[in-house]
DNA sequence: AGCACGCCGACT
DNA sequence: GTCGGCGTGCTC
């Protein structure tokens, strides 16, 4: 069989020139294999029509010539060749993805390295693929000999089931005493119920080339813009018309300072010129919230993420493909939203690490995003209050980059006041310093409300005997256990394990009583109480928040004013404005600047800035009290006066002197395996084989391996992890694929996955 | 993914 | 001598 000569996307095929030997259509797939290559296929011609980029299709694959399915990513001419194996089928089914997003997931697959078909996997969910199969509860008819008596209304349903299966639902309310018949057949052995699979595939999409339904005009807009908004909407307004121009627009907006209305703005001039926009925020919350906002402004936005059922989310593709959306909102998957005249992509919060996958393809969607703009010729706004160190960089380094700032809050109100206090001095409350205390008595006292940020689960970070100060650790990771009061149990939030709460000390001949120490959020929770009985008290974290919806539940409560203080993890500083928040306080600013991380700095200055940033939304002076042990670190002060630039260029020459991102590509492999020594041994094979071939392809790449942490957080492996550095030219994407058309990155472990961009180490 | 091929240990 | 273990490689 020979090997395809495969265009890179984007190059076209010249047609056959004249008299030339017979040609074929030859149509270029991504198949659902372990492979990094495109496979050719021949169309059979009763399949011509129906099939272009996008679609889904079953081919042959292996010597047996098992059925797959696959994705065409592109049809051409090509010269006859008779052991081309044909297409067997296109899948009428799926959605087709448009041209622009198939070329965005090659783009992925190449950057991320990962096989192209997953990443096409991974946007085009299950629904997309094969329709949504409905379960629905029948009955059908066993025995055909009726039994001596039967009462009319048995009779009748027999009846009824002579023919074919019913819906049992149906047949309930279709008659009285329908149920307990039923119920009778059943028992008597007539009937039997069972499950019976209902396909729906989205077939009745009209796709965009159709004329769409006619949108019914939004309503208009009610207020004016500031003279900042105004600014910064016009010159994302002059990328779109008149002519449509890629450019990253970075919005730099202080908290208050009205980002959404730009982007509304921004949507509405897109919409328009007859181009569609995307906008993605960090949480499933936010977008439904935003949704709702926004579907009051526009009559044809649709919301789009992973917590849709899979028939809500078909409902919304179909739309979004049929061409009968302007606007589509959504989590980070939405980037790679089916819409065919993308004239916008806005990525709110764009320092967030949620827009980063946790599963391969570990895409970063603002990084997605400006790709897909690229590709479709269109700006993408980049809103933060404090942009990411990568957008910094960029700003400074490419010319398609450009700043649009906007400093001042739109309500007029003032930026709150923030004071630093040392707990340790004066008096204090557990975690509570009096200065803080007499802050929450005045605010909920007012009529206020306040928001408390402390970023520790549980109710002690470490238990240490009280004679001998031996810690109690981890078993299996030896990590400290954190108690757990509310549970009576320790846990550990490194590997998962948890158990009873011991009362003494682990070294059975001393046996003294355990001590708490770090306390944590649940112990902040009781400090506050018993200071403040009467304060209504929320708490928000990990261990409170069961559920997807618990979240939004609790944002809403506390909004509606059903709770005076909103204590939590880093949880509580997202969200949405709460305009009676006249106070924020953060408990532990040291231990946000501590963490092991090369972002530590970034991300503690980041979640400061916006934690304070909550409670200036009241119209009276907001007050912002942080609590350290060292009140004139330059880092926090930094934060504290939301002096982002400052910090930036500091933070960003602490980057340059390390060789680490964003001057260098940082990519992380990890191994994984239940016997530690497999993993250890994948690692350290696939770290000298990486530095054989960089030595070969002579590029300068930093790479060693390490062990991650002893035990995972799942299922007992052991992790290792090889770290790649180096230059941001592609150099590291080349050498995976290098690696990978040899023996690859295929260990003996059970694992391995490959992290390009990482955010997080642990 | 899944299947064939290939090179080593325990059996009829 | 063979059967079968799964490590390795390939599929248009």
């Amino acid at each position: 069989v020979p090997r395809s000569t495969a265009p890179k996307s984007g190059q076209l095929w010249l047609a056959p020139t004249e008299g030339t030997p017979r040609h074929e259509l030859v149509a270029d797939v991504a198949v659902c294999a372990r492979t990094w290559s495109l496979y050719s296929y021949a169309v059979p011609p009763e399949l011509v029509e129906r099939l272009a980029p996008g679609a889904s299709v079953s081919v042959p694959l292996g010597r047996a010539g098992r059925t797959l399915d696959g994705w065409c990513i592109r049809v051409s001419p090509q010269p006859w060749d008779q052991t081309r194996k044909p297409i067997l089928a296109v899948n009428a089914a799926a959605l087709p993805l448009t041209a622009t997003v198939i070329e965005l997931a090659l783009w992925v697959a190449d950057y991320y390295h990962c096989p192209p078909a997953r990443v096409i996997e991974s946007i085009a969910p299950a629904a997309l693929r094969r329709g949504v199969k409905t379960r629905v509860r029948c009955v059908r008819q066993l025995r055909r000999e009726p039994p001596a008596e039967l009462r009319e209304i048995d009779a009748r349903i027999l009846a009824l089931l002579e023919k074919e299966p019913r819906p049992i639902r149906a047949l309930r309310d279709s008659q009285r005493g329908a149920a307990a018949a039923l119920k009778r057949l059943a028992d008597a052995g007539m009937i039997e119920a069972f499950w019976c699979v209902e396909e729906r595939g989205p077939e009745a999409v009209r796709l965009a080339s159709a004329p769409a339904e006619a949108a019914e005009p939004c309503p208009e807009d009610e207020f004016t813009l500031s003279a900042e908004q105004q600014a910064a909407l016009r010159q994302i307004a002059d990328c779109l018309a008149p002519t449509p121009t890629f450019r990253v627009l970075s919005l730099f907006g202080a908290p208050g300072s009205g980002k959404t209305e730009v982007y509304v703005r921004a949507i509405r001039a897109a919409v328009a010129t007859g181009r569609q926009a995307i906008l993605l925020v960090p949480e499933i919350a936010l977008a439904t919230q935003i949704g709702q906002r926004l579907s009051r402004r526009f009559t044809r936005a649709r919301v789009l993420h992973s917590g849709l059922s899979g028939r809500a989310r078909l409902d919304a593709l179909r739309a979004i493909r049929g061409g009968n959306v302007d606007v589509v909102i959504g989590t980070r998957s939405a980037v790679f939203a089916p819409l065919e005249r993308l004239g916008l992509v806005i990525v709110d919060e764009e320092q967030e690490g949620s827009l980063k996958s946790l599963a391969a393809p570990f895409y970063h969607a603002r990084d997605v995003a400006i790709k897909r703009a690229q590709l479709e010729n269109a700006p993408v706004v980049l809103g933060s209050a404090t942009p990411s160190l990568e957008t910094w960089h960029n700003l400074a380094e490419s010319k398609h980059y450009q700043l649009l700032r906007m400093d001042r809050r739109i309500a007029g109100g003032a930026a709150p006041r923030v004071e630093r206090v040392d707990p340790r001095r004066g008096p204090r409350r557990g975690l509570l310093s009096q200065t803080l205390l007499d802050h929450l008595l005045r605010v909920i006292g007012d009529g206020g409300q306040a928001i408390l940020l402390h970023n520790r689960r549980g109710y002690a970070v470490h238990l240490r005997c009280s004679r001998c100060g031996l810690p109690l650790l981890c078993e299996r990771c030896s990590s400290s256990l954190v108690l757990h009061r509310a549970e009576d149990a320790v846990r550990c939030h490194r590997c998962g394990l948890r158990r009873h709460a011991p009362a003494a000390c682990p070294d059975t001949t001393c046996g003294a009583a355990l001590e708490p120490g770090g306390l944590a959020i649940q112990r902040l929770e009781q400090d506050l109480h018993a200071a403040i009985p009467t304060a209504r008290i929320l708490r928000l974290d990990r261990d409170t928040m069961r559920r997807r919806e618990d979240y939004a539940a609790a944002l809403s409560r506390f909004e509606r004013g059903d709770a005076d203080v909103l204590i939590g993890t880093q949880m509580v500083a997202k969200g949405l404005d709460f305009p009676r928040v006249a106070l924020a306080g953060v408990l532990d600013a040291d231990a946000m600047f501590s963490m092991p991380d090369f972002r530590a700095a970034e991300r503690a200055f980041q979640l400061l800035v916006q934690v304070v940033g909550r409670a200036g939304r009241a119209a009276a002076g907001g007050v912002a009290v942080i609590q350290t042990t060292d009140p004139e670190a330059p880092l926090l002060r930094l934060a504290c006066d939301a002096a982002v630039e400052p910090f930036v260029q500091r933070e960003l020459e602490q980057r340059r002197r390390l060789g680490y991102p964003p001057f260098a590509r940082l990519v992380r492999i990890i191994v994984s395996d239940p016997q530690p020594a497999v993993a250890r041994d994948g690692a350290e094979r696939i770290s000298s084989a990486l530095r054989e071939i960089a030595e070969r392809l002579s590029a300068a790449l930093r790479i060693g391996s390490a062990e991650v942490c002893a035990v995972a957080r799942q299922r007992g492996m052991h992790r290792w992890q090889v770290l790649i550095l180096g230059p941001k030219d592609g150099s590291i994407q080349r050498l995976l694929a290098e690696a990978e058309a040899q023996r690859g990155l295929r260990t003996a472990a059970k694992r391995c996955v490959v992290d390009v961009d990482p955010l997080d180490m642990m």
